[in-house]
DNA sequence: GAATTGGCTTTCGCCTACAGTCTACGGCGC
DNA sequence: GCGCCGTAGACTGTAGGCGAAAGCCAATTC
């Protein structure tokens, strides 16, 4: 179907429009609780979160309904809202959970691989173990994400990949301080992860990524001694 | 810690509270939708739901939003909310996630359970299997969610607790309709599933369960000829 | 006769206002 | 001095209202 204006289809800027308040305001409090600015426990009242973003209640509670339904926040009732406190207990179950579904994206991701699927996994381990190499630990982190996301694509299943987008960024926020270390050895289990992927062996490859996620849970118990 | 009142601690009605507003107008919505007194794809109008329930446009839109994130309806910027339209896809990838879930859930309650734990589900198999002699269909579908409920309770895992709960509550909608005819090889199974559990033995446990969900998935898609 | 455009209606998104409830602090009695 | 009660403040929960965007229908033009 060929537009009449004459105007390119695709390069149209599609006139930028600023989204539903409520999501923005969504984003802007999950940034600040991920990084630490809104510290767990603390209260989050709405008027000074509205007055703060320049917006009117309303979309800070609609946000902190999304947010406590995500486990974000705790909503007690007429309270408010408090930014969650993880303990070690949950943390551990959010990892169990985390490593169930990573590997069972594994598995789903060789059975569906295709080629140039697995080309475009081995060029983002090329850049994480350039990122690795030159100590650039945000790049590793986000290449990392970037990394486990495009698995979870290749694996099709919808519903799986949006429950992994939710328990690995609640992972990542309770584990980011000992993310830092782990690194060298993450990559080289990557790469025979996409080995295995490559292979369509379903079995390997979701031992491998069990063996990876559970290499991420010890280190995080060690890091308590 | 001991009460000066001399009141029974536990016996204290709490003072019933009728709880926030938005979350009984959740409670009301999810009803109407999973009854199919609201159709797949049909356009929730706010206004008309607030007047019908008798609140204002506010504790619905909350619910509303807590729809959308738990994925029972659809919320389409500017447009409304309509109810989500379940698809052949969908629902197959939900009955991965669910057989995840689940057969996890089996293999840390046979890790965990205590003898009185088996002893309340020998006691809900019991009640299963009555009700299947009976033919009470509507018990039937209680007592095997309250089952599956309990053995999640046993896995002691919250998270994915909370997961199982609302991934399992989706599949029951989607195949509410096959499953009646469903019962008693399925009641059979779970009383070897409780058999593994109570040997603990988890490996056992957790392909009975596999086996089991599965089935429920050859059930679903039998249905389509 | 078909496509387009203009206005109109419906509904959402957001803001403001008011009432109910929980918490904290100060005064009072013991 | 210690504990309890009453009161005031603050915050949440709910209601109502206004502006704006999307969809629909009819009138108009080619």
């Amino acid at each position: 179907m060929l537009s009449t204006t004459g105007l390119p289809q695709g390069a149209v800027p599609k006139l930028e429009r600023p989204g539903p308040l409520r999501d923005r305001v969504y984003e802007a409090l999950l940034e600040l609780i991920t990084t630490r600015a809104l510290q767990p426990g603390q209260h989050l009242v709405e008027s000074e979160l509205a007055g703060h973003l320049g917006v009117s209640r309303q979309p800070v509670r609609e946000a902190l309904q999304r947010l406590n339904t995500d486990g974000w926040v705790d909503l007690r009732p007429a309270q408010g809202a408090f930014v969650h406190e993880p303990t070690e207990a949950e943390a551990d179950q959010l990892l169990t959970v985390r490593t169930l579904l990573e590997a069972e994206a594994a598995r789903l991701a060789a059975a569906n691989a295709s080629a140039p699927a697995i080309a475009v996994l081995e060029e983002l381990c090329d850049e994480g173990e350039r990122a690795v190499a030159a100590d650039d630990v945000d790049a590793t982190v986000a290449l990392n994400a970037r990394l486990h996301a495009k698995i979870m694509e290749l694996a099709g299943n919808t519903v799986l990949a949006e429950l992994a987008a939710q328990v690995d960024r609640r992972v990542r926020w309770y584990y980011t301080p000992v993310a830092r270390q782990r690194g060298r050895q993450s990559w080289i289990e990557h790469r025979e992860l996409i080995a295995a992927i490559a292979d369509r062996d379903e079995r390997r490859a979701t031992e491998i990524m069990r063996a990876h996620t559970e290499h991420t849970r010890k280190m995080y118990h060690e890091r308590e001694k």
